[in-house]
This record gives C-alpha cells, sequence and structure tokens, in this order.
DNA sequence: CCGGACTCCTGGTTGC
DNA sequence: TGCAACCAGGAGTCCG
C-alpha cells in the first residue's frame, strides 16, 4: 500500500509526538509483525522497553526510529515497514484499534504520556529492532542493516541521477519494473509507477536500454513532481487501508490521472485509460499516449 | 542477470 | 441474503 509519500507523511506526523520520548511498555499482539525482527518477541520487547526515541527516519518506504544508545554500543532502530496495509496510529493511552499487531506506550517529556498503535491487516508489514551501519555509499550516514540493500529515493537530496540514468540504460529489463526495483530507485510502488509513467508519456513495457536519456530525464523529473505533490495532500488514501498518524486520509486519490482509472477518458487526450495484467498486478495507461518507442 | 511463479496474510467488494 | 471468488498500495525467495 503505502508508498513514499505515504510513508513520509507517517514520518513527520511522528516527529514531533516521539522525539525524546521514552519507551515505557511494549505489547506484542501478534508475532507475525515482527517477521523481520531477529529473535523472539520477548527479545523485541527487551530491547525496545525503556529505550528513549530520537528522531524518526526514512528512505524510500522503510521507516525507522533510531534508538537512543547509552545503554548499547552498538546503534539500533525500531524499524517499520508498512508493507500492503500498515499503519502507525498515535493515540491516547488505552485506545484500541481493531487490528493492532504491537502496542508501543512512550512519555513524552512535553506531551506526557502516548501510545503507538502498530496496525496491519494483512501483516505484510512489519517492526524490528536493528542495528544501525553506515551507509554503503556515505560513512557519515547511517541506515538499519535490513535497509542497506535499499537504493536512495528520488526526494533524498543524495540521489545520484547521473548514476541512476547509467544503471538503468545498463539493465536489461522493462522501465515499470525498473521504477518498482527498490534497489535502483525506491520509494516508487504501483501507483506512483503509473502515474509517473503516465505524465511522462512512458509505456510500462519499454524497454529501459532503449529509452532515451532524454525521456529517462523527464520520467525522472516527473517521479519527482508526482511524489511531492501527493505529499503535499497527505497522500493516497482509497479506504481506511492508509492513514496518517492521526487516522485522517490523503487527499491525492482526487488528483490521479492513470492509476485505477480504467474506462475513464485520459485527461489529456480524451481515450479511454486501460488496464492490463502486468507482475501480477494492474498497470494504467493511456494506450494513445504512451507507447513504446 | 532476468522474469515468472509463488509465498507471506486479512478483509472488503463483486458477482452469481 | 449467502457465499465464493476475486482483489488490494509490498517484497522476498526459488527456479528455469
Amino acid at each position: 500500500m503505502p508508498e513514499l509519500p505515504e510513508v513520509e507523511v507517517v514520518r513527520a506526523g511522528l516527529e514531533p509526538a516521539v522525539t525524546g520520548a521514552r519507551v515505557t511498555s511494549v505489547t506484542v499482539l501478534d508475532e507475525r509483525s515482527l517477521r523481520r525482527h531477529d529473535g523472539p518477541s520477548e527479545d523485541f520487547v527487551d530491547r525496545l522497553t525503556g529505550r528513549t526515541f530520537l528522531a524518526p527516519r526514512r528512505r524510500g518506504k522503510f521507516l525507522w526510529i533510531p534508538l537512543d544508545d547509552d545503554r548499547v554500543t552498538t546503534p539500533e532502530a525500531l524499524v517499520v515497514h508498512l508493507g500492503m496495509s500498515g499503519q502507525v496510529l498515535l493515540r491516547e493511552p488505552g485506545t484500541d484499534d481493531a487490528l493492532t499487531r504491537i502496542r508501543i506506550d512512550i512519555e513524552h517529556p512535553g506531551a506526557g504520556p502516548l501510545l503507538l498503535n502498530f496496525v496491519d491487516q494483512r501483516i505484510f508489514g512489519s517492526m524490528a529492532i536493528d542495528r544501525l551501519a553506515s551507509a554503503p555509499d556515505f560513512v557519515d550516514e547511517t541506515v538499519p542493516s535490513q535497509v542497506a540493500h535499499i537504493a536512495r529515493d528520488p526526494l533524498d537530496p543524495r540521489f545520484d541521477d547521473a548514476r541512476f540514468f547509467t544503471r538503468l540504460a545498463a539493465k536489461k529489463t522493462t522501465i515499470k519494473r525498473a521504477l518498482l526495483d527498490q534497489t535502483l530507485v525506491s520509494g516508487i510502488g504501483n501507483i506512483y509507477a503509473d502515474e509517473s509513467l503516465w505524465a511522462a508519456r512512458v509505456h510500462y513495457d519499454q524497454p529501459t536500454a532503449t529509452l532515451s536519456r532524454a525521456r529517462a530525464r523527464g520520467l525522472l523529473s516527473e517521479v519527482r513532481a508526482v511524489l511531492n505533490r501527493a505529499l503535499a495532500e497527505g497522500g493516497t488514501s482509497f479506504d481506511a487501508q492508509y492513514l496518517n498518524v492521526n487516522g485522517q486520509s490523503g487527499y491525492f486519490s482526487h488528483s490521479l490521472n492513470a492509476y485505477g482509472q480504467q474506462g475513464k477518458p485520459c485527461p489529456r487526450c480524451g481515450r479511454p485509460i486501460v488496464r492490463e495484467q502486468f507482475m501480477n498486478r494492474g498497470s494504467h495507461f493511456c494506450a494513445h499516449c504512451q507507447r513504446v518507442r
């Protein structure tokens, strides 16, 4: 579900509430939500309880909250991945949310006691305690070990455009597959891939090797524009499956030009948007504006 | 290296 | 109304 804009909305929402807060209690209601934690749930609870949260960080669709390191020598973080249906809801202590898998009670020096409910219908998301290590490309930056293979996202100031174009051209694959490859560029999922391709007038099955540098540049620029617009509108919500930390919907679903718009006229040329199966999911595009060439 | 199939899951919607 | 089939924003592994 959540792609870069939705995860960033969650990160930004958590920042003022959790930074400097101490974890007072951790309850794991469903151990399956610890699939990315290396160890049993008791280990997760022990390593998190009593720790203090630093400012939340994000790369692509991964979110993490670094932990103070006065207890351990290796810096660690609480890593959150929302998967398809995960949410982090900021609540008054004692609040129940349906499908809560992990409950984290915290004490904020200014705001007092707060509750973080990790809610996840499909349990593809997860929480984990992971060690922080130097980023592969910059030693002055740390990322959780399970995020080390994830590329920088297009909104990261250190994203290397030239390297992206070079790697893209060297790939023997097609463009939508490449946009969804989190080791090439992160943060893009099915919605924003379709939206960016529509905006750049590129067909999802265009081979990356034959996509001109100029068109690749145009595409990356549209990716950034789409992500930034979605961010400004609070992300995309179709239903209660994506909400910000306060349980509110984003508004970008009203701005979609291609995703989920099958049968409706293309906002650019008026011909119907079509939907095709690709990579076991839907690809939405305008067969007139977006052609392989 | 690449693509496709398959896995992890639940619950809302659709169609008979 | 009941119920089964289908569908969903992700990502990892395995196999050919």
